[in-house]
DNA sequence: CTGAATCCAAGAAGATACTG
DNA sequence: CAGTATCTTCTTGGATTCAG
């Protein structure tokens, strides 16, 4: 039973979920290892426009919460690819949802933005 | 289609969409709607810890984007009733389907997490 | 009652330089 | 190649005060 009587505490598994995905980069990053594994450096190319720094943080992210997986090659020079989890797969398919209705009813909300702004 | 060539842009819907919600009271405020409207004073006892300004910041915001619609009574002392559009119900419908994803899979990210801890 | 304005602290994110 | 460390900047959210 969600929320019982009308309230969603702040502390909450959705929240935390949420607190999640939307930091900036975390559904780029799952969006890129769909369909695959991939290195680090490919990760990088992959997701345009993210700094080393945050792709790192957001991989040890992931990781932590058990989305993704981290396989380091003992190899000279280091290797390292990243691959999604069960759980990561799982909510990769959430996020899809998301896009979708996304899509779908932005240009409601684009054409309510228009009507405000009009309306200043 | 969404992400064609495996890159999900920075200003896409769906980054618009998840900067929305994943603000910090979107959701609650939603949830607190769903049953029906509700003046500006419930929805602040409603939604346990928010402050004035956050509560009417986030109002702002989802009337903005044409989530809740608000009604202003022309009276005295005046009273302003909050409540959510079609588009906004629809939203709601999406942030329940996350709800439910957290609920499900929040015990395998905490055991994952007690488990990363350990390794360190 | 409703809500706008201001000031302030904490965290997120970017840029850059450096290590194994 | 992969990752860390530091410094700076920007955004979020909270506390308080004031106005219609």
């Amino acid at each position: 039973m969600l929320d019982s009587d009308n309230t969603c505490n702040t502390d909450c598994p959705p929240r935390d979920v949420l607190d999640l995905i939307g930091s900036k980069w975390v559904i780029m990053i799952l969006c890129c290892l769909k369909s695959g594994p991939l290195r680090t450096g490919e990760l990088m190319r992959a997701a345009t426009g993210i700094s080393q720094k945050m792709l790192t943080q957001t991989l040890r992210d992931l990781e932590y919460n058990g989305f993704v997986e981290r396989i380091s090659h003992p190899e000279v020079p280091p290797r390292v690819e990243y691959r999604l989890t069960g759980l990561g797969h799982s909510l990769s398919e959430l996020t899809l949802v998301m896009q979708q209705w996304a899509v779908a009813n932005y240009p409601a909300i684009l054409a309510q933005r228009s009507r405000a702004v009009g309306q200043n």
